[in-house]
Parts: structure tokens; sequence; C-alpha cells
RNA sequence: GCGCCCGUAGCUCAACUGGAUAGAGCACCGGCCUUCUAAGCCGGGGGUCGGGGGUUCGAGUCCCUCCGGGCGUACCA
């Protein structure tokens, strides 16, 4: 028995389109499953693509190939129906194969040879460590495991990588924001918290074990850290010249702790930086997302690659100097404006180390390099490709999936999502309060382009109604009810599959062949939520079959056709759940 | 202003990338537990797919144009 019905179909259309039109034998051959029962198992819209080019009426073409498909054992009927679709319905032996392969391919069932063992990079999360994950990195998390464990299911030989920007400015504020909390418990209140500084408890946490540590042999003159700063403005000011006050004194407090600090300096900035970095590794790995690569930007300084990166752009021409800065001519790439590499104050910009990043990407040799953006970045495609053209890179290995926000909401209101203001819900408490299974679930419910209004009280106080637990629930059922029959369930693969005949077991047969077909198709779109939404549909042909007839029953060869069917919508589920990295219970 | 994304049931979202009568879940109404797990099932109401025009055998899906929302438009990361 034929593997894949779809291609036997094809062929058979194939062989009626060559003898009906030979030369239009090499035209695509479309085969879909419809969505109502009544049009049969899959249809082919193939006479009424035909129609134009022949200037043919197409249910008439439908009627001319109908009549030289050949005959096959697995098709029992075939129609034309519609605007001149044909139609296959299939014998009942033929919709059943497919509990045999599930129970013999087990774990394996639906894998495909799409990916071919190809190379392909997963770079997601990425996150800043300059505080705990929160809400929107959980998304970001959660689609980018469940896509890495979609195209792994899909044939592609996957690596997941976390840029850690452990590199810029960011991390100085937040080893100056730890140092000023540290210097708090010496010389209390005699330097002003700066309200751009990192607010959260975790920084003080972190001053905490510094003091425990060295003891006093951080503090410095308090004093000297405030020279030449031009000091805070008024709180309430919320003008431009207000703000880049704040920016300048904070730069300013950095540098004279640089100064200050000396050796000690570096000290403080990798302490902070490898206790965040440790805590979102902890708080991931919980979540059960896990980083082949940790990649860290600062590297590709050390490395010397931005400046090469950045010399050969200068040699091919794509680089101009005005007014003290180094620009990148990315116009000439499509993008909106050219960008700035290098500031005139020498320092490389973001964009700067992220070309030498996706360089080094590149002379890692993947196939494909898929980066999960959040969707405020969509303005950085353009000018990413475009370096990439520059260098001479085939800027279509790059595919950037951009993810939007979620928007957490408490008490009906929008949650702050500000990591500096340390008023944010973070990964952890959200999955604490949900728990990982709905967490990882929920977060892949949609489409990832799509905004995702996470409503915290809701996902807490109506935890029994997400939908993860209804397909959960259906695995825990067909556990139990093994349990209870107590027989040998390896014998259940030479059930007599012909005793399954009733339009319950007839749909949830077609459902499980559609699994192989969904895992290609949800790979190659990058949407793991299709699966979800697959697996919703197959736990609820499940329940409802559940609860129409009885499982185990007197006839013995009966129950094990039924269980065999069961079994397989287990072993399918357990497929799908491992991809979302959703557990799956024996019992609930 | 310009660019990208989005607009589908009261709410949150699907719709096999152009297919047949647009589907689920919440919420609402009515049924089903002395029988394999009621975190379940069965039935019901609910729609101008934001508006208008176009393309064709066929449009929620593609093109144009309005309306409404989000994001971006840094020598920040």
């Amino acid at each position: 028995m034929t593997d894949d019905i779809k291609t036997h179909l094809t062929a058979l259309m194939r062989a009626a389109l060559t003898s009906v039109v030979a030369d239009q034998a090499d035209a695509a051959i479309v085969l879909e499953r419809p969505k109502q029962a009544s049009h049969g198992d899959f249809s082919c819209n193939l006479a009424m693509q035909l129609a134009r080019p022949m200037k043919r009426n197409p249910r008439e073409l439908a009627g001319l190939l109908l009549g030289e498909i050949p005959r096959s054992p697995l098709v029992e009927k075939t129609e034309i129906a519609g605007a001149g679709f044909i139609n296959f319905h299939l014998t009942a032996a033929a919709k059943l194969g497919v509990v045999g392969r599930v129970l013999s391919q087990g774990e394996a069932f639906g894998r495909s040879t799409q990916g071919d063992h190809r190379k392909v990079q997963v770079e997601y999360v990425s996150a800043n460590p300059t505080g705990p994950l929160h809400v929107g990195h959980g998304r970001g998390a959660a689609y980018g495991a469940s896509l890495s464990n979609l195209l792994a299911y899909a044939g592609w030989d996957v690596t997941s990588e976390y840029y850690v920007n452990d590199a810029g400015r960011q991390m100085d504020i937040l080893a100056v924001s730890a140092w000023l909390r540290y210097l708090d418990f010496y010389a209390p209140a005699t330097v002003a918290f700066p309200p751009n500084a990192y607010q959260g408890d975790y920084v003080a946490d972190m001053a905490a074990q510094m003091k425990i540590a060295h003891g006093d042999k951080l503090v410095r003159q308090t004093a000297e850290l405030l020279r030449g700063t031009p000091g805070l403005p008024d709180a309430e000011r919320t003008d431009d010249e207000a703000k880049a006050q704040r920016e300048a004194h904070l730069d300013a407090l950095i540098a004279n702790a640089k100064t200050l600090l000396g050796e000690a300096w570096n000290y403080v900035h990798s302490h902070v930086l490898s206790e965040q970095l440790e805590d979102c590794r902890n708080d991931l790995e919980a979540f059960g997302v896990h980083f082949d690569v940790w990649f860290s930007e600062k590297s590709l300084f050390d490395t010397g690659l931005v400046d090469r990166c950045v010399e050969r752009l200068e040699k091919a021409g794509h680089i101009y100097v005005q007014n003290g800065a180094k620009w990148f001519k990315s116009t000439a790439f499509g993008d909106e404006k050219d960008r700035v590499v290098q500031r005139d104050n020498g320092l490389y910009t973001y964009f700067a180390s992220d070309i030498a990043y996706h360089l080094n990407k590149y002379e890692r040799g993947f196939a494909r390099i898929i980066n999960i953006w959040g969707a405020d970045h969509h303005g950085y495609i353009a000018r990413v490709k475009g370096a990439l053209t520059a260098l001479e890179l085939d800027p279509a290995v790059l595919d950037v999936a951009l993810v939007q926000f979620a928007v957490l909401y408490r008490n009906g209101q929008k949650a702050s999502m500000s990591t500096r203001s340390g008023e944010f819900v973070t990964l952890r408490t959200l999955r604490e309060d949900v728990g990982n299974d709905a967490c990882r679930f929920f977060y892949v419910l949609r489409k990832s382009d799509q905004h995702l209004d996470f409503d915290l009280d809701l996902a807490k106080s109506q935890t029994n109604e997400n939908p993860v637990y209804y397909i959960q629930y259906a695995h825990a059922r067909v556990c139990s009810l093994l349990a209870q029959w107590n027989g040998d369930e390896q014998a259940l693969a030479a059930a007599d599959l012909a005793r399954l005949d009733n339009p319950h077991e007839l749909a949830i047969a077609a459902k499980l062949a559609e699994f192989p077909e969904l895992i290609d198709s949800a790979a190659a779109e990058l949407a793991p939520h299709l699966i979800a939404f697959y697996l919703k549909d197959l736990a609820a042909l499940f329940h409802s079959y559940y609860n129409a007839e009885r499982m185990i029953v007197d006839d013995k060869a009966l129950t094990c056709s039924r269980l065999a069917l069961v079994v397989a919508v287990r072993q399918v589920i357990r497929n799908g759940l491992a991809i979302l990295g959703v557990s799956c219970p024996q019992s609930m």
C-alpha cells in the first residue's frame, strides 16, 4: 500500500491528463482535502485550471478527464462536482491504512525529509541581559523553540542560537546601576539614583552579592563620581532637553565610574553580565527552551571581525564619511536612508556589529538562516539584507520572522513593559501562575506576526478552560482506556482495521493522515501555530468519538480495532505536543 | 508625511497562500454522568469577512482607493 495517497492520486490524474491533452501533460496538479466530507477525501481543480488556456468548459473537461482516470484499489469512486472539481472518495481500507503506519512508525510518524539534513540556524530571544525576561520575550522564546523543533522534525539540521548583547551601553548602564546600589550600603543617598538607570530589585540584589563577596573594596569617593556631570533636571520634565540631559548625566556617571574603579569596573561589569545571563539561561531551560549556542557580541570586536567587516565594505566602495561618521550606503540596496556604522566618537553602532554577526553566520555555512525579531525591528531588515548584498552574500538565505509583542493585561489594563522602570511582569512569574504547558501553548496559539493580548487574570482564573488541557485530556483518556483494557499494546498493530466503519472512525483516520502534510506546510511557512490548531481538531474528533461509542466492548476483536485507532491518536498528539514543548500527562 | 503589519460572530482567533455553504474557542440558551475521566459530548442563536471599485470560471485571500488601529521612521540597543 502506498505511503502517500496524495502522490498516488496525483499520478492517476497525470495519466488522465496525458491521455486527454498530451500537450498540457506537465501542468501542475493540485490535490486538496475538501472541508466538507460530502466532497470526498481529495479534490482536484485541474479541469478549472485548464479551462482558460484550452478555452473549454470546465465541467466538460472534467468529464473527459474523469473517463481517463485509471482504476485504483484505493479509490472507491470519483465524481464531478461544483464548477468542475473532480472529487476522489477513497475506500475505507485506504483511509484506515494510516493507523498501521502511525503504530509502526511511532514518534517518527510525520517526520519528513523536507530539510534533507541541511543546516539551518534559528536565532531568537537574544534579549539584552540587563534584567529578567518578561512576557514579551516569552513569546519569542516559545515561538522560536517550537519552530526549531518543527524544522528538526521536518528534516532540517537545526542550530538554535542566542545572541548576547554584552558589548553595548546598556550593559554599562546595568553595571553602574548595580554599583550605585552597592554604594548606597556605605553612603546612603549621597548620589541620586538616576531615573534612567535600571530600577528593579534584582539590581539591588546583585549589589548585595558584591558587598558579601568584596566588602567595601569597591567603595569610592562619591564626590568624585559626580565630577563633570551635568546633574539631573527636575523629575517632572519630559521635554527633549531634559531627556538628553538625563542621558548625558548617566553617560558621565559611567565614565567616572570606569575611571574610579579602574580594573574593578571590569569585575562589576562581568559580574552583572554573568548573573543576568545565568538567570536568563535558567529561566529559559525551565521553560523547555534550550539553545545550542550562546553567541557573544563582544567576541565580534575581540576577534576584529567588526573592523574587518567595515573595511571590506569600505574597499568595495559602500562607505562614505560625513560629519566625522562612517556611513553605509544602504540606499543603494533599497533602504530608505543611509546608516551610520561608526560614530564620530569612533565607536561602532549596533548595526556594525550586527553586520559582522551576520557575516559570521554565513561563514559558518548555514543553508538557511532564520532570525526571529520583535516586530518593532522590521525597519532593520532592509539595511541588514542590504549589507549582506554589499558583502556579496545571498540575502535570500536569511529569513526574518517577526513576532509581535505580547501585550499583557492585568486588571483589565495594559501593564507596562519597560525593563528599566522595573514595572514588568516577568516570564518566570507568568510561568508560575499559568504553568509551563499552558504558557507554551498559549503563546503559539496565534500567528506569530499577530498581536497577542495576554490577559494574566484570565489565564490564571480560567486555567481549566485553556485549550491545552483539552488536548492533554484526550491523551490522558487514551492512557486510561489502555490501563483498564490491560491487554498487550504491541498486539494492537495487528488489529483488524476493517471493523472500523463508522463516520467518527473514518474522520479520525483522515485527520491522522493529514499530519505529515501538516508538518511540511507548517515548516515551510514557519508556522507552528498550525500544529496547535491541528491538535485541537484531532482532540475534538477523539472526544466526540469517545462520547459516541464504547471502546472496550464484549467483542474482543472490535475492542482491539478501536483501541488501535485511539492509540494512533495518542501517538500523533504526543508527536505534535512534543514539537510545541508541551507535556503529555498520563492522567489528569 | 513616508514605510511595514493588521481589520473576519459580542470577545479572542482560524481558514490548506485563489476553491465548493467562511470555521473553532470563550460568552449566551437548551439537553447528556447508577456504564471506559463531565478538564468531556450533543443541539441552538449569532456574519455586508472595515467601506467602495477592479482582476476571473471563482476573492476573506490578488490589485487600486478610502476609513480605522499597531509598529517603525536615531551617530539607542
